[in-house]
DNA sequence: TTCCAGGCGTATC
DNA sequence: GATACGCATGGA
């Protein structure tokens, strides 16, 4: 890792990191495009604004931020210790694999908060991005920032209904209160099984395989966990009828990224 | 108008 | 265990 401040900013430089690729693929919903090389957005409620200040040179702007703050909050959001050259090396030996890293080989996964990430992909279910998008911004706007847990232990099914989220609002409202009574505890599951983790998510109604999978992966980084979507179906079906191959193993759910990104967008080679 | 969206709960077999 | 269907909402 390579950085530097300038006494106000922070420079890094990091090959692997697209920021289109990265804040707007679907894992995450709450960062927004300022401009041509710009999003903002927060890790829970600390907010960031990071610029792409040279693509030749892949050196990034990171808006008002310190050595303190980096090293702390967002080296480990953006998944810095991870080296994604040599993940997409593993990967390469795949045919397809290969083409969609090199079709969107800017994309890392964002290390959310796991309760944002269980929350969101809940409200995610049978929807687009950009009411997804709506849905949380609103619930954003509500409460002036993406709320903890313990502020929405009152909210039932009709306080939610001016996210307009349809039936997901009665899916949040039972997480809320499951996770409150500790019936499902969200700091536990670091340290579970992965199958236990899938268990006990899965215990909250509106929280089936695929939620399960995505909170896993990008709220807890369990980079095994492997969300098949609809896209993913498609993905599946054309590519790997007989399975995945054996260079993504223990990366299932980075691979799944490259994948979801490469047959959604790419326009040729589908 | 109809179809679809980073699915899941429920009923039915 | 597999399969069919309804579900809130809004964009295409």
């Amino acid at each position: 890792m390579d950085y530097k401040t300038d006494g106000k900013d922070l420079l890094l430089y990091q090959e692997d990191l697209d920021l289109d690729q990265t804040f707007d693929c679907g894992q995450a919903f709450r960062w927004q495009k300022i401009d041509e090389n710009t999003y903002s957005g927060h890790f829970l409620n600390t907010p960031l604004t990071i610029s792409c200040e040279n693509r030749e040179k892949h050196i990034f702007r990171l808006k008002d931020t310190s050595e303190r703050g980096f090293i702390d909050k967002w080296c480990n959001y953006l998944d810095l210790s991870t080296d994604y050259s040599e993940l997409k090396k593993r990967f390469g030996e795949d045919e397809t694999l290969a083409k969609a890293c090199r079709y969107a080989g800017g994309i890392r996964i964002l290390r959310q908060d796991g309760w944002e990430a269980l929350s969101s992909f809940i409200i995610s279910q049978n929807n687009n991005i950009p009411r997804i998008k709506g849905i949380i911004g609103r619930l954003v706007e509500h409460y002036g920032g993406y709320p903890d847990i313990s502020q929405m232990t009152s909210e039932t099914e009709e306080s939610l209904a001016y996210l307009r989220s349809g039936f997901r609002a009665k899916y949040l409202v039972d997480a809320i209160s499951k996770i409150t009574a500790g019936e499902v505890d969200l700091k536990r599951i670091a340290d579970m099984q992965l199958d236990d983790a899938r268990k006990l998510l899965r215990n909250i109604k509106g929280v089936g395989p695929k939620v399960a999978e995505c909170a896993l992966l990008f709220g807890f980084y369990r980079t095994e966990a492997f969300p098949v979507d609809v896209w993913m179906k498609r993905a599946l079906e054309k590519w790997y009828p007989n399975g995945l191959p054996d260079c993504v193993k223990g990366y299932e759910g980075i691979a799944q990224q490259y994948l979801f990104h490469y047959i959604r967008t790419a326009k040729e080679e589908k």
